[in-house]
Formats: structure tokens, C-alpha cells, sequence
RNA sequence: GGCGACGUAGCCAAGUGGUAAGGCAGAGGUCUGCAAAACCUUUAUCAUGGGUUCGAAUCCCAUCGUCGCCUCCA
């Protein structure tokens, strides 16, 4: 079976062809650090997660990047709100956003490049720029010359002429072109700078991205990640300044995931319309979040509402419910689960193949999941069922879903309620019904559920 | 205004030429003292209108609607 990818460079799906033999190089634009990270930045890491793992999977090395932008607008705005060092403010929100990686069960990446420990080699690549006609000073700023890269517009579908038509530049004399952009941008009074050809000054937003890339996975890489609101200008940018870096085609494939939507429109800081990953993580498991993208596209829009997280905690309990134990070890049960988690296996891998379609995958998941409980229901053994219950387990590994965290409660309480679920047996063996359910309710109170069976009676935590 | 994506059952969501995966919710049933859980059965002609085709949700055109980008943004 060969992987296909959705390519936003052809717009087309391509069977994924690597650089080099069993590796991927990817690089993928993690978050500028000027605020608390919402749950929109997580389904963007979560979704090049799952990528990840899967091509790992597939037997691939993955080589991942994922940077941090450390200095921008934003966060020097915010330096000087609070009264406190640039640097402080990155480094706050960096922290925090690596504790998000940790708590939300992402794989860590080989490198998180910042773009302040990388300013050698933006301004060396700037200056390149400048050297081969493809960029050009003036007053300390340094723009690219758009018009000089004859590609410009070939990411995003446009060309130069109906930009201009429908953008309302700011009028800055400074800039050959309106649509040229900043690959240097002198200092200004209180801003954090550094010394450069053209004076004291710090890098534009996109530079850093071509550069770190470069430097860190080289001239060419497999897969350059992002969201769908990055594709213009952040990353025709970046393809502008890569490739007449190097002349080279800066990434094979690229790779954005869309938006997530909240009140019908995108989650975003600037909107105010957000859900920050410590507010959701308080109220949800991590796994909840990861099975909403996995329920969908990663390239369309997600609702995030409280419907739409219900279902993931919904589909999330229907896949552990296949991990229950079985009701007896007497083997009533004749058949095998073998079969069963092969075909699982191979609707889950052509699914991920097309396009990593996590949607069907788990459609073939949820089948096992049926067959498991089926074969439980008839008697199976706990043997038998682990036939199944082990490739359910892989496959959900394989997408980052976690199903036997929540057995992390406190394991002082059980004997107690072991003792309570035998007393109410003794009850109902004397039909002393109206105590043994107040013993039910009242456990399910407290967040033990009771489930009785003809073999006996199982509990587990709510 | 320009560019792009999308519109499938009550909801979420696969499917891109041969008469609609899966999940949730709903209905009925099995099991149960009653429940819960699990299992079984059941629920759509694919935004609208044209066109191409033996045949379309799937291709083309138009209309309506939603969203994204065009300015910082995952």
C-alpha cells in the first residue's frame, strides 16, 4: 500500500515519495509565544502528531522541527504592557506551550528552534538575498523583491496582479512593490535589536521559518506543515526566499490543517473567540481533544462546541468499552478474534494511507470494537479477547489515543469498594432490592459504576 | 471585490462514476429483580436547478448558503 498526500501545492493527493530512502524531514510553524496557547493551536500540533506517529508507523525516521517565534509585534507589545523584557514574555508562553505538548501526549519533535538564537543565520541569509537581486535595503528595513521570484503566487493560487487589486496596502514608499515584505525591519526605540549590515534591527516573521528550516533539515525537506491560514503570505513567503536561496524546491510536500471554529467562526486571539488548553484540560482529558480532530478531517474546519466535545468523550468510552475484561474464563466461546483485528488492521492502514483519513480509520476500529464485545457477550475468555483488545490497542497507539489512562485512581479506595459490591451481593441474593440499589446510586454518586451480569458483578470508575 | 474550500440522516462524519462506512442520539428487542453495560434490528437518495453519461452524492455550469485567505494568526 502506498501513502497518499493531500499536497496544497498541487492541490492534489500524491503518493508520498521521500527525499531519502525511509526518511522524512518535516518542519512544521509552531506558534508565536505573546499569549496563552487555545485549543486551535493544539488540533494543529495534534493533527502533525498523528502524521508523525503514523509515518513512524509506516517505518519512516521522521526528523520533525517545530519552531517558536520569539520575537514579533505582538510579544514586544506585550513586554511593554507588562514592563518586562521581551525575551521573559517568550519565554513564559514557551514553557507553558511545552507543557501543553506533554499534557496533550504529543511526541516531542528533534529540534524547537527559536528565531532569536538563529539571527547569524537570518542575517546571513538575508544578506544572501540582497546579494543575489532578491532583496534590497532601504532606511535599515530590507524587503524581498516579489516580481524578481517568477514563482511568486504558485502555493496560494494567485498571482501579483489580483492582490493588488483587492488588498489595500498601507502606503509605504519604502517598498518597491506594495506586496514585497520584510526580511529585516530596523529597530525602533525599546524594541529588542540586533546589529546587522543595515544597522540595528530584528528579523520579519517569515525569514525565520526558511532559515531555521534550512539549518536545521537542510536545503530540500519532505513535508512543511502549518495551518491552512498560514499558506498565504507566511508560507508563498517562505517558498520565495528558500528557493531563491538555495534555487532549489524548498519542500515536496505541504501539508495544512484547518481551522477550528468556535461560535461559527475561526478561534483566534485576535477575535477573542477562544478556549485556552488549560481551560479545556481542567474540565477534559487530553484524549478527549485528540479524538475530536481524529473524528474529522484534519484539512476542514472543526467546531468546537459542547456537542462536539460530548461525542468525543462518547466515542472515546466506546473504544475502551472493548477493553473490559472478560465475564468469564469457563470459554464458552469457540472462535477467534485473529481474523477480525487483521481486517481492523488493514481498513485502519488504507485509511490512514489515503490522505491520513483518521475518520475511516476509526470507522475499522469501531468495528473491532463490536466484535470484541460481540465475543465477550457469548463467552469468551480474557485470551480470546486479547487477540483483539492487543491490535485495538496498537492501532489507537498509533493515533495517540490513550485508552487504559484512566486506571490512575486512587488505589487506596478499592478494597472498600470491593467490600460494598460483596455486601450487596449478599442483599440481593436476598432480594433486599431497595438497599442494594441505594448502594448502586450511591457508589455511581461517587463515581463507581456497578455492572451486574449473570456471572457476577464488575465495577469500574465512572 | 479577488482567490480557495466546503454544503451527505436530528447531530458529528466517511464515501469523488455503478444505486450511501462509522460514531452519537432516537425507536424496537435480547439480557437484568430493576438498572447499567454489551449485543441484535431499525433510521438518508446526498443544498437547489440545469447538463454530460447506459448510469452521478461522485464530472460540468448556474444559483443559494457556510467558512478560510487577501493584515498578525495553528
Amino acid at each position: 500500500m502506498t501513502l497518499e498526500i493531500y499536497n496544497t501545492l498541487t492541490r492534489k493527493k500524491e503518493p508520498f515519495k521521500t527525499l531519502k530512502p525511509n526518511r522524512v524531514s518535516m518542519y512544521v510553524c509552531g506558534p508565536t509565544v505573546y499569549d496563552k496557547a487555545h485549543v486551535g493551536h493544539a488540533m494543529s500540533v495534534l493533527v502533525f502528531d498523528v502524521i508523525r506517529r503514523y509515518l513512524e508507523y509506516k517505518g519512516y525516521e521522521v526528523e520533525l522541527v517545530m519552531n517558536y517565534t520569539d520575537v514579533d509585534d505582538k510579544i514586544i507589545q506585550r513586554a511593554l504592557v507588562e514592563d518586562v523584557d521581551s525575551i521573559q514574555i517568550a519565554e513564559r508562553y514557551i514553557e507553558e506551550f511545552n507543557c501543553h505538548l506533554e499534557a496533550l501526549n504529543v511526541l516531542p519533535a528533534a529540534e524547537y528552534p527559536r528565531a532569536t538564537d538563529e539571527i547569524k543565520h537570518i542575517i546571513k541569509s538575508v544578506k544572501a538575498l540582497v546579494d543575489k537581486g532578491y532583496a534590497y535595503q532601504a532606511n535599515g528595513d530590507v524587503f524581498y523583491r516579489i516580481e524578481k521570484f517568477d514563482d511568486y503566487g504558485k502555493l496560494s493560487g494567485r498571482d501579483i496582479e489580483d492582490m493588488e487589486a483587492g488588498s489595500r496596502v498601507d502606503v509605504d514608499s519604502k517598498k518597491e512593490h506594495p506586496m514585497d515584505f520584510a526580511l529585516w525591519k530596523a529597530a525602533k526605540p525599546n524594541e529588542p535589536s540586533w546589529d546587522s549590515p543595515w544597522g540595528k534591527g530584528r528579523p520579519g516573521w517569515h525569514i525565520e521559518c526558511s532559515v531555521m528550516s534550512l539549518h536545521h533539515l537542510g536545503e530540500q525537506i519532505d513535508i512543511h506543515g502549518g495551518g491552512n491560514d498560514l499558506v498565504f503570505p507566511h508560507h508563498e513567503n517562505e517558498i520565495a526566499q528558500s528557493e531563491a536561496l538555495t534555487g532549489k524546491q524548498f519542500a515536496s510536500y505541504w501539508v495544512h490543517n484547518g481551522m477550528m471554529q468556535l461560535s461559527g467562526a475561526k478561534m483566534s486571539k485576535s477575535m477573542g473567540n477562544l478556549v485556552t488548553i488549560d481551560a479545556f484540560l481542567e474540565e477534559y482529558e487530553a484524549n478527549v481533544l485528540r479524538m475530536m480532530v481524529l473524528n474529522s478531517s484534519y484539512r476542514s474546519p472543526l467546531k468546537f462546541n459542547e456537542e462536539t466535545i460530548e461525542h468525543a468523550q462518547k466515542a472515546l468510552k466506546r473504544l475502551r468499552s472493548a477493553l473490559k475484561p472478560a465475564r468469564s474464563q469457563e470459554g464458552g466461546f469457540e472462535g477467534s478474534l485473529v481474523e477480525e483485528a487483521e481486517k481492523a488492521k488493514e481498513t485502519f492502514q488504507e485509511a490512514m494511507d489515503d490522505d491520513f483519513n483518521t475518520s475511516a480509520a476509526l470507522a475499522g476500529l469501531f468495528d473491532l470494537v463490536r466484535e470484541i464485545n460481540q465475543a465477550r457477550d457469548v463467552g469468551a475468555d480474557d485470551q480470546t479477547l486479547a487477540e483483539g483488545q492487543r491490535i485495538l490497542k496498537k492501532l489507537t497507539g498509533v493515533i495517540g489515543l490513550e485508552l487504559e489512562k484512566e486506571e490512575i485512581k486512587s488505589g487506596d479506595a478499592e478494597p472498600f469498594i470491593d467490600l460494598l459490591v460483596e455486601v450487596r451481593d449478599k442483599l440481593r441474593e436476598s432480594k433486599q432490592w431497595e438497599l442494594s440499589d441505594k448502594i448502586r446510586d450511591d457508589l455511581e454518586e461517587l463515581g463507581v459504576i456497578l455492572e451486574d451480569s449473570p456471572q457476577g458483578t464488575q465495577w469500574h470508575w465512572e
